[in-house]
DNA sequence: ATGATCTCCTGAGCGC
DNA sequence: TGCGCTCAGGAGATCA
């Protein structure tokens, strides 16, 4: 399940196609989240000037002016493959990039491709809130007070904060040591600050290690994130601190936390 | 207008 | 052994 750890890894491994050309698309029939564009094919030819992200979303930014964002979903992959190998079932888009092959595998189809033209501003950036990354005390404040949802789904809200999924406002409300369940306008003043430190250190944290994988995260080479061990309280029994670890459902979602959370 | 719920989809995990 | 049921969850659409 990425989030914005696991498709800040995804970035870093795709960065160094910066200054590739696309040499030619291979496009899947099955439908994503979104359809994929049938201009897919108009990458071709064009070169890689730079891989971006926001929140969990990856932007590929082309010398020409198009970009591409991408949304992995839950089980979406970027992985390079050599142009033999075979090709895996839920392989949705294929670049040929030089004498590799970037696919986009997945199978679950929660993920997207979109392409934008050089006169088209890529619209998905102005849906998304802050970047968990740059998330300041400061920043934070306004939106809690702005908003009466529990702060669990709250902090699920993309277009307040980007990039924190389940598994990370699990653990920032654990290490802030603030209810899940407590409402976000209700937040105390002065659990403003650690709140917005828990959130941008478990997501560094979490990048430093990998990121967290559990059945289907993996990097553009393959390989599972390692903060797993790191986790307090999501899919645990006991907390660090050895309570218990309560689970509840939250906006249809799964919710873990102990009692010396108020 | 805001928050809650439903929906999409497939594979893993479980029980009989 | 193997079938079929349940569950997981990001986020847009829809409901309350």
């Amino acid at each position: 399940m990425p989030e914005l750890p696991e498709v800040y890894v995804v970035q870093q491994g795709l960065k160094r196609l910066v200054g590739s050309k696309i040499d030619a698309v291979t496009r899947g029939e099955k439908a994503l989240r979104k359809p994929s564009p049938q201009n897919l094919v108009e990458l071709t030819g064009l070169t890689i000037a730079d891989v971006r992200r926001h929140g969990k979303v990856l932007f590929f930014d082309f010398t020409s002016g198009h970009t591409l964002s991408a949304h992995l979903g839950m089980t979406g992959k970027f992985l390079f493959h050599a142009p033999s190998d075979p090709v895996a079932p839920h392989t949705h888009c294929i670049m040929q990039i030089g004498g590799e092959q970037l696919r986009f595998v997945d199978p679950r189809r929660f993920g997207w491709l979109a392409l934008y033209g050089p006169d088209e501003w890529a619209t998905d950036v102005d849906h998304y809130g802050v970047d968990g990354l740059n998330l300041t005390s400061d920043g934070l404040r306004p939106l809690l007070k702005g908003s009466r949802a529990p702060l669990k789904s709250f902090l699920l809200d993309q277009t307040k904060i980007a990039g924190v999924g389940n598994i990370y406002a699990c653990e920032a409300l654990w290490r802030a040591r603030l209810s899940p369940r407590r409402l976000a306008c209700n937040t105390p003043v002065s659990k403003v600050a650690p709140l917005a430190t828990a959130i941008v250190d478990v997501l560094n944290e979490s990048i430093a290690q990998g990121g967290t994988s559990f059945n289907d995260y993996v990097n553009s080479l393959g390989e599972p994130g390692k903060f797993i061990a790191n986790l307090a309280v999501f899919q645990q029994d006991e907390c660090p601190v050895g309570h218990g670890v309560q689970r509840i459902v939250q906006s249809g979602r799964s919710t873990f936390y102990c009692e010396c959370q108020k």
